[in-house]
DNA sequence: TTGAAAGCGCTAACAT
DNA sequence: ATGTTAGCGCTTTCAA
């Protein structure tokens, strides 16, 4: 067995007594190639273990079967969703997905770019940070690299954009909070230079508008999109005297949830009864187990699915592409306890039953 | 502006003034260059918006400062955080990430390993799914491609290995359920070509010898790892009679753990009182919100952080490695309720109170 | 049906 | 301190 660092198609081409142009026929499926030739040459191919060098052709042919997605935190299982439905379009499209955690830093987030456009992806589809990363973006889009924005719209980049309403997202969830009388309704919403914070905090803003409650600056908090980014401002809510404290919280992700969900844990009042709780984003998985959040649910996977075939489709007819722009509509689920079939047990390790036999 | 499809090196040379090869020195770094040459370089630079060809330089160099990682299944939390501690690890070395989800498939996985070798990543990090993975990284250790196994060993495959002990894990899980007085304990396994399914089983059988209770093969059912995989085979176990139906069940990931708790549910059963369950693996987001679930918890993030690292150590000092075996304990968790902040609510709208002002 | 030559963008090695 | 040459592994183009 050859025992070389790296085999080459020069290798292939030696062993099997051909020309390593006939083996690049033959690796790329020509038809141009006599049955025999193929036959040796498959053979030398299997016996050296050959593996095409994909950075060669990379760079003769300028394209990498490549695509670049940036994500603010991979450890977010909404983002997870996405990552997973363009890995899946993607796979069939036969395209490979590099991934990048941007978390939730702007300086990460340029390197990141930069290491992918480097590494000559054929496009990027990013959650962009905030209004920084439009310097960075502007200057790909401005040399025609295709991009796809997802869930966050910048101004004046050409490019594709998968996002959804956020605006009325924010304005479902706030209605939903004055239908059932709260009237001190708190918004922990995510970084104020966040394109979908500042719609978020105008549907929310509209609502109150339209059911004549007065805005109270004190209840617009801002906290971060990442796990415990909400636990401090959460914390700066509950400390307001009891007559200006609110009486419902509307989380803008998932992570801002779970840091309500914690921190009024632990600050010793109950959820929904001293402090009431709905959410943009689900947590999927833990509502299998324990579905009481009310939620603005976002379509994770179809952001995933969605994007990547927009910039697999542009990718395939460069010279046809115009930008689109999807919008999804969020959805209300108004979830409802499970405790008829799931109950509280009492006794101390309360998932393994009291042995009965 | 320029408006080249791609700018190169010597686009940069031509308008700065100088060769390719200087501006190669001051993009690496080098201080053989005078100060006002590297100022006009990087001017040159920034007005082009010139990004450096990582293919042209991968190919030069014979390697790439990328590291690839296959895991069975993205979406499963465990291997996200195992991913997030690979990415964090890799990106302070300077290194990034790329990831491949084989889908619990034989076919996509080597079709993954055959991709990511040929984009030349510098080494490999992968949860080999099972003993048909062995072929194909054979014959890469043999040409001295780096590999880390997470998680499951391979047996004659001369790499580094992070994995926990399975066999014991499976012991305590079992013996935690004999001593609240269970006898008809379930094993719901993964598939049995899968190394650490094997490992599971063997602890449960010897751990049932051990207090003398007789195997029952009608309780040892196989499910597949991923999210519904245990539905059928936990319906199978619900089938059986009232007097051979298992009152405990191990599952031996966490998303077998959701097939039953869902499967359970439908069938009418209540988890504890009339089926206990005990888990391999956490739900970490799930557990915040309601925490009842007996785990054995492995280190998924440090399994990411230590495999990158045993990775990394590798490449920076190629001649002076040694295959490595990390083995962490897993440990057990007793999970409580905690009812006590958290009532179940009984009204339609669990989660929004009933409207307090 | 097969092969030879040239070159993708970069840098190591060797000038100057 | 800066430049020239050659070549990494592959495919395009042209020739046989």
């Amino acid at each position: 067995m050859d025992n070389k660092d790296v085999v080459t198609i020069q290798d292939v081409a030696a062993r099997s007594g051909f020309s390593a142009m006939t083996v690049s026929r033959v690796l790329n499926g020509s038809d141009r190639v006599a049955p025999e030739t193929r036959r040796r040459i498959e053979q030398a191919i299997e016996e050296l273990g050959y593996v095409p060098n994909a950075l060669a052709k990379g760079l003769l042919k300028g394209h990498t079967h490549t695509l670049g997605l940036i994500v603010g935190d991979m450890t977010n299982p909404f983002w997870v969703d996405v990552a997973s439905g363009a890995e899946e379009v993607a796979y069939r499209g036969g395209f490979v997905i590099v991934f990048g955690d941007s978390g939730h830093s702007n300086e990460k987030e340029s390197r990141l770019i930069h290491t992918m456009v480097s590494n000559r992806t054929d496009g990027l589809l990013i959650n962009a940070f905030d209004d920084e990363s439009r310097k960075a973006l502007k200057n790909l889009v401005r040399r025609d690299y295709p991009i796809v924005l997802i869930a966050n719209e910048l101004q004046g980049i050409r490019c594709d954009v998968v996002t959804s309403d956020t605006v009325y997202g924010a304005q479902v969830l706030t209605q939903h909070l004055l239908d059932l009388g709260h009237r001190r309704i708190a918004l922990l919403n995510g970084p104020k230079n966040n394109p979908q914070s500042r719609e978020r905090e105008r549907g929310y803003q509209e609502m109150l508008r339209e059911y004549g409650i007065q805005l109270r600056p004190e209840l617009v908090v801002e906290g971060r999109y990442s796990r415990g980014g909400g636990d401090g401002p959460t914390r700066q809510l509950l400390n307001l005297p009891a007559e200006r404290r609110p009486t419902a919280i509307i989380a803008c992700n998932n992570f801002l949830a779970l840091s309500v969900i914690e921190t009024v844990r632990n600050a010793g009042f109950r959820i929904p009864q001293d402090i009431a709780l709905v959410s943009f984003d689900d947590f999927e998985l833990a509502s299998v187990i324990y579905p009481f959040l009310t939620v603005m649910a976002q379509p994770a996977r179809t952001y995933g699915v969605q994007a990547a075939q927009l910039l697999i489709d542009r990718l395939n007819n460069p010279e046809k592409w115009r930008p689109s722009r999807l919008v999804f509509t969020p959805e209300l689920i108004v979830r409802r306890s499970c405790g008829a079939q799931f109950q509280e047990p009492h006794n101390a390790d309360s998932s393994t039953g009291s042995g009965s036999r």
